[in-house]
DNA sequence: AAGTGGTCTAGACCACCTT
DNA sequence: AGGTGGTCTAGACCACTTA
């Protein structure tokens, strides 16, 4: 049983959350192929997955790069998250069955307990399960795939920047609040709380990330595309 | 310029508005390959391609389908693409600059001209082209990609349904209103608008999908998966 | 057990950037 | 011209489903 093979974008996203591919480098699909033993193949796949969630960025014929997880990034990634969120929880207001609200509660009296028990990975992976609930209760299959591709980067940036129990309180007041408000039907309400619970979780990350000292980065996308020599301050 | 063999994306997309491949139909890989003379691997990277648009569903292990185009389909397309252009425009009603505003109503301006000469097809385009530079006002490069999927598929439905004259001069109305928004940097009201403009484009698909008769689609997703004796049905 | 859908290998090949 | 990034071919192979 070979966990080589298969999931090669795993690995590499996991290797640049790590740091073992720094921001901004430069990465080539011969170079991880020979570094994951697999062939050209599946590397340039998991790089256009990759490119779909906005970690690396390529530029034609002249390679990609591990894009700069800067604050820019964040914001980027989470506007696009609120604006399909809200739009998916208005959804789910009108459409929420006893059945579906039973759900969430259920999921929610799950997720508390892992807070309690200070079991941040397992809250991290109930909280996806609380989010992608509600949006299967939303229905719009279409949007799904694009709210999805952005949690497994999302899990790999709160666990690169440490989780903090002190955010995880609020968390479970925002998802009672959303639990009620989807069971009343009340649309504004919900597209409301869920504006502002994902609004915390960007304002949180980008605390992190300005607290993890200035350089977790760098590498401005090189605005003049064409100079390279700034690589070589890189170093340290 | 792509020299002519690749592109099989397009020429799959084409050959489902076109018809040749109806909706619903079961497509396989190794069809497909065989029918545009190349190998397995291009045909899986489009199908990938078009089930991100939306246009194509696979179950695993399952295959395939054509996805049907139907008013659930469109209403889908249209929550996602009015979500994200409405938070595009804020971001633009923030940022744009005198030199932004003037572009826009350039491309207006090239707009109305093909609109006066029913130039149908070069409307479309231009009227991208507007968007799209509303959205790189925006400055959300995660966005775009997620954005732009949608206007192939876009500009191939209104091909499909037929354009119609009628829609395009509250095109250029709203259009004007957008640009006097964005240089008054008028957050709200460039939001607004935005939001009535797209609500707009999906009535009038909608209201195309139920002229063109009913059965313009069909193949319930068979959402108890492990029946195909339903094929046979479909033979006509 | 046979069939079907789908991924991986290994290398050829081509287009564009670099001398 | 030479180099590098990236796509395509042809077939092996594996996983899951169906008989």
């Amino acid at each position: 049983m070979f966990p080589s093979n298969h999931d090669i974008g795993q690995r590499i996203r996991d290797d640049i959350v790590a740091g073992v591919l720094r921001f901004g480098e430069r990465i080539t699909i011969d170079a991880l192929a020979t570094r994951y033993g697999v062939s050209h193949m599946p590397v340039r796949e998991a790089l256009r997955e990759l490119q779909g969630e906005g970690l690396v960025t390529s530029e034609p014929n002249r390679g990609a790069r591990v894009r700069a997880v800067d604050a820019n990034f964040i914001d980027n990634l989470f506007e696009i998250r609120t604006a399909l969120e809200v739009m998916m929880v208005r959804r789910a207001a009108r459409r929420a069955t006893p059945a579906d609200v039973a759900e969430l509660e259920a999921i929610e009296v799950v997720l508390e307990r892992h807070i309690e028990r200070g079991e941040h990975a397992a809250v991290v992976a109930e909280n996806r399960r609380f989010h992608q609930t509600i949006n299967r209760i939303a229905d719009n299959v279409d949007a799904l795939p694009v709210v999805d591709r952005h949690w497994t980067l999302l899990a790999a940036l709160w666990r690169h920047f440490g989780y903090g129990a002190d955010r995880f309180s609020g968390v479970a007041n925002d998802h009672r609040h959303l639990i009620a408000a989807l069971a009343a039907h009340d649309e504004e309400a919900a597209a409301m709380l869920m504006g502002a619970h994902a609004t915390k979780a960007k304002l949180e990350l980008l605390s992190r990330l300005g607290a993890q000292a200035g350089p977790a980065v760098t590498n401005a996308p090189s605005t003049s595309p064409r100079q390279r020599a700034v690589r070589h301050l890189r170093r340290a």
